[in-house]
DNA sequence: GCCAGAATAT
DNA sequence: GATATTCTGG
């Protein structure tokens, strides 16, 4: 006999796929004539942990599922297995159905809307009063009809708020290019109520969205601005320290010195606005001032002196010095052509980056700088991760 | 009827 | 997973 008091949680072994698809609080509708009857088959199926609704406050609805015809049946004895099966039943019949006619889904959802209801699944479970024999706790039911009538639940809009979306960018940022994939960015931003296909509905937007500012120059003031904002005075003494050595530049000649750069010693004084930032170990030396500049701390020149620098498409480059030549101008952003030559074709005390014409730095190896052309450095300041030196 | 944004199909 | 297409609400 069935322990109908004490049944085991899930005593019916599911295929790992078919636990997954559980559906959680799928409604199930009780009716009975006999009430004692009605009550006994309530808690067996909220023991089954179904949401259970009582037959006569929507007996008009049931009556029209039972016109549309009942989808399955529970044989009987009906046993408390099959009422936690419930659902397959309804999963199955509705992957049938579907395959089979899918205009039939289409009614079943205008049915459900227009009851307006169209967000809850629902079994209707009949049975009669003589099916119920109270002696020995056993269904005994003719046939138990099961009345699909919502066949798929209508998934909710997911609203792609401001904190949600910064949620996202917050994940984004935090995976490397190649990691910023749907599943990545889902996992780390680790809420529930997002899909995987959410994340890379949006993943699909966000990229669209910033290659339109890329291509249009759009934002990077905008960044530059925000990044005042988040930090008015570091990232001011940044900004103007930045201007002072552009200015330094052209000063006289300068050397990068085991990844320091010196300076003349005249230009000390202007270097002071990046005291603050620069590397504790490091010390103004006695031939100059001589420090590492935090962005060029990212610039990774291995000392293979290679001449070519195959990079993907898909990075973004930014633009910089040519290593080899503080002096020289500014190189823009690299956008096309990535295996390229270094300067003058000609081995280098810095190795690893690339120079097409002479006249760019792929900075894909220096990544996240920009410099203006020209005359002040940090006026096309626009990268977020700019703003880490400062932590 | 258009558009942006989200879901779904390929 | 990326991209194209379709759907939907304002």
């Amino acid at each position: 006999m069935e322990d109908f008091d004490n049944p085991t949680p899930n005593p019916i072994p599911l295929k790992a796929e078919e636990d997954d698809q559980f559906p959680i609080g799928l409604k199930v509708l009780a009716i009975d004539a006999n009430i004692v009857c009605l009550h006994y088959l309530v808690r067996l199926l909220q023991k089954c942990q179904y949401k259970v609704v009582s037959a006569n406050e929507e007996l008009e609805m049931v009556k029209r599922g039972v016109m549309e015809g009942a989808e399955d049946y529970l044989l009987k004895p009906v046993r408390l297995q099959e009422l936690k099966n419930i659902w397959q039943h309804v999963l199955r019949k509705r992957s049938a159905r579907k395959r089979s006619n899918p205009n039939l889904l289409l009614l079943e959802q205008a049915v459900v809307q227009e009851e307006d209801h169209n967000s809850i699944e629902r079994v209707t479970i009949t049975m009669d009063k003589q099916d119920y024999d109270e002696s020995n706790e056993i269904v005994k039911l003719d046939d138990i009809n099961i009345v699909a009538l919502s066949s798929s639940k209508k998934k909710q809009r997911v609203s792609w708020t401001k904190e949600l979306h910064e949620k996202f960018v917050e994940a984004y940022e935090q995976l490397r290019e190649k990691e910023r994939v749907p599943n990545n960015i889902l996992k780390l931003m680790n809420d529930p109520s997002l899909t995987r296909e959410n994340v890379a509905s949006h993943l699909q937007k966000h990229r669209d969205t910033l290659r339109k500012k890329k291509a249009s120059g759009v934002g990077k003031l905008a960044k530059q601005k925000n990044l005042y904002d988040r930090n008015p005075t570091k990232a001011s003494t940044l900004y103007n320290s930045m201007n002072h050595m552009n200015k330094v530049s052209n000063l006289g000649p300068q050397f990068r010195i085991n990844g320091e750069f010196q300076f003349p010693n005249r230009a000390r004084s202007s270097m002071e606005g990046l005291q603050g930032i620069q590397n504790p170990q490091s010390t103004w030396t006695a031939a100059g001032s001589c420090f590492p500049l935090p962005e060029f701390k990212w610039f990774n020149f291995p000392s293979n002196n290679s001449i070519s620098n195959p990079c993907d498409d898909n990075e973004q480059h930014f633009g910089g010095f040519d290593p080899i030549n503080i002096n020289s101008t500014y190189y823009p952003p690299l956008e096309t052509n990535c295996n390229t030559l270094n300067a003058n074709n000609s081995p280098s005390l810095v190795g690893n980056y690339a120079i097409e014409n002479h006249n760019y730095v792929d900075a894909g190896q220096c990544y996240r700088m920009q410099f203006n052309a020209g005359n002040s450095l940090g006026s096309l300041l626009m990268d977020d991760d700019l703003a880490d030196i400062f932590k």
